[in-house]
DNA sequence: GCCCGTCGTCGAAACGCTTCGACTAAGCGG
DNA sequence: CCGCTTAGTCGAAGCGTTTCGACGACGGGC
């Protein structure tokens, strides 16, 4: 409540003084600033954010900038969230988080013009995102976490699925599998131009075929009904399939819940990988999952630390960095069965839902 | 980037006709209304937050005050962050998800302080939380998501356990279970005076008072191990038991995972409830978890709209309000087995971790 | 003994908005 | 026809900072 005034009146200085002693941009004798000091210790002086804001012109305030479906975020999300505000928080800025679907153009605009936000990260990036352009226009600066079809210029952070997919592909082969059935994201999601769906369908078509194997791929519904029906369409096509490597979060229950009752044993007909997921989902399911650990926080994090740096005029160049998921043993993958063939395929049960 | 003084002369009025405009607290003849609206569109013309805030001397901005461990959100805590979020955005605020430690007793205050937010909304309250004290004291409007022991003249918005509670009891009973036990949250919470641990706990002794049955409970670490170690002791104490109420949501895989090795069939052998739950969670378990789901989005857009309501001094009462989560029953609770005997007892495996 | 640069401080002008008091021009009852 | 209210507008004074230009004092190089 105590403004610059009454501190400056108290410590018997001006006003700019004080200022002087709160910025340093200049010097101040050590008998005057101790003074002030002391006035602001006595009336408990905090300075005032919008006064400061105004008069910057920076309010130290950056937004995270996400669609925000009825659905809720997943573990991922929620992890990108926290590491973000954590960073945020270290550095001395608040984070404020809005909720922007991804066809609100003008609140967008209206957002980036208000001068609420020294800079924005903006999450869930589709591969045509033309809200990039238009936080770019208005003067924001801007960090994606995941990222556009043409990055040049941008700065943004995402997983390397490229590189995740490899890792998973290879842990399977080096274990003996050859018939890999991938359960992606919902075709809609696809068709969307969905980032993380179009790039680990292409990873996994180039692993498979590196290793000369032939990549079969399934759409899933985000849902464990979803899962379960992708399941059954993966095991109608490719009956004697031994792996699977599943991107969607939502469905993985329900492929493992598929599989149970087929009574096909994981990972003893059956190995499963998970990608693209947190260890603590990983550890729900039993046998626990084989998963390529997101680095979710990490991703936040880095993200909200490349804007930060831009803000601060540290960095100039843009920062590009893809992180990919850590592998994670755990119970779900185990060498190929011995007879690739028909081990449990009578039971082909409804496609359910 | 245009200012009211653009769009005041481009209108060929004064900067507080303009203003007039905006905020309509003076008429306006219909004619300089639409030459200022006109130039405003003409200019692109955003008001600056800022300049407003520091006018008004309301920011438009709430804080959604946490701690944030390093093991990040549950889903339930994710969901009081997005309802809370949505809830703000609807209504033109802003919020900022600030993380602050229980302990964290000056950046409360400096929080407070700053002139930045007009309201807050503090989660994970604990039993005795002097945090509440502090935020009052700076004058700043709050609400709470949980609630302290005593909440004479405080608003808040929490969960009802005592009647989740009885209503999970009363589920369980009315399948013909008699004994049952409760799996809490780890004895270091209950001892740190974490309310659900607390108020769940007295419920469930109360409600197996009401129909004469002992209550037994365990505590458990929030892990999947924890779970395990609990369902363990829970045998040991309890060998011929026939349900298990889990409050904790991180324990309850375990606990599955240790009945399935113990091949005690869910819900043959064993009837499984899982309290304050997101239905997303409940769907993973095979088979699916009967749960009393939690109302977390709605929990978070109560509380927010309290406050705002405060805020806009439109409600000057406090807001004081429970909300029992709903019983969704699924496929982990039956009927009680006839013989409450020792049906798998045999196989006391280890206690694994 | 001068001139100049630096240190330490001050006053005032922004920053972009709201809001108060005042003023003009009507409209109107008596 | 006069004084009152009311609609409509303006200018100016804030809101609490930062920051710029100025100014006195002081010390050093010559």
């Amino acid at each position: 409540m105590a403004t610059m005034h009454d501190v400056a009146r108290l410590a018997r200085v001006s006003v700019s003084t004080v200022s002087y002693v709160l910025t340093g941009t200049r010097p101040i004798s050590e008998a005057t600033r101790t003074r002030v000091l002391a006035a602001m210790a006595e009336l408990d002086y905090q300075p005032n954010a919008m006064a400061r804001g105004l008069a910057t012109r920076r309010s130290r305030i950056v937004g995270l900038l996400m669609p925000m479906d009825e659905r809720g975020l997943g573990a991922t999300e929620t992890a990108f969230v926290t590491g973000a505000a954590a960073a945020a928080s270290a550095a001395g800025y608040h984070l404020v988080l809005s909720p922007v679907g991804a066809a609100d153009h003008d609140v967008l605009r209206r957002l980036a013009t208000q001068g609420m936000f020294d800079g924005v990260v903006l999450m869930e990036v589709q591969v045509e995102d033309d809200r990039v352009a238009a936080l770019q226009e208005a003067g924001l600066p801007v960090v994606l976490i995941g990222r556009t079809g043409d990055t040049a210029g941008l700065s943004y952070v995402d997983i390397d699925f490229e590189q995740t997919v490899h890792e998973a592909v290879d842990h399977l082969v080096g274990l003996g599998h050859r018939r890999i059935v991938y359960v992606n994201h919902s075709a809609d999601a696809i068709a969307a131009g969905y980032g993380p769906a179009l790039r680990t369908r292409d990873a996994f078509c180039a692993a498979m075929a590196r290793h000369g194997l032939e990549p079969v791929m399934i759409a899933a519904e985000d849902s464990a009904a979803g899962g379960r029906a992708a399941l059954s369409a993966a095991v109608a096509q490719v009956p004697d399939l031994t792996a699977v490597l599943a991107m969607n979060e939502s469905a993985i229950f329900g492929i493992l819940g598929e599989l149970a009752i087929r009574h096909r044993a994981v990972p003893g007909d059956v190995s499963v990988v998970s990608m693209v997921t947190s260890p603590q989902v990983a550890e729900l399911a039993h046998p626990a999952l084989t998963a390529m650990t997101s680095p979710g926080a990490a991703l936040g994090r880095i993200a909200m630390e490349a804007l930060l740096r831009q803000l601060e005029g540290v960095a100039k160049e843009h920062h590009q960095q893809l992180l990919p998921c850590a592998l994670e043993v755990r119970g779900s993958t185990g060498p190929a069965a011995r007879t690739g063939g028909d081990v449990g395929l009578t039971g082909s049960g409804p496609p359910d839902t």
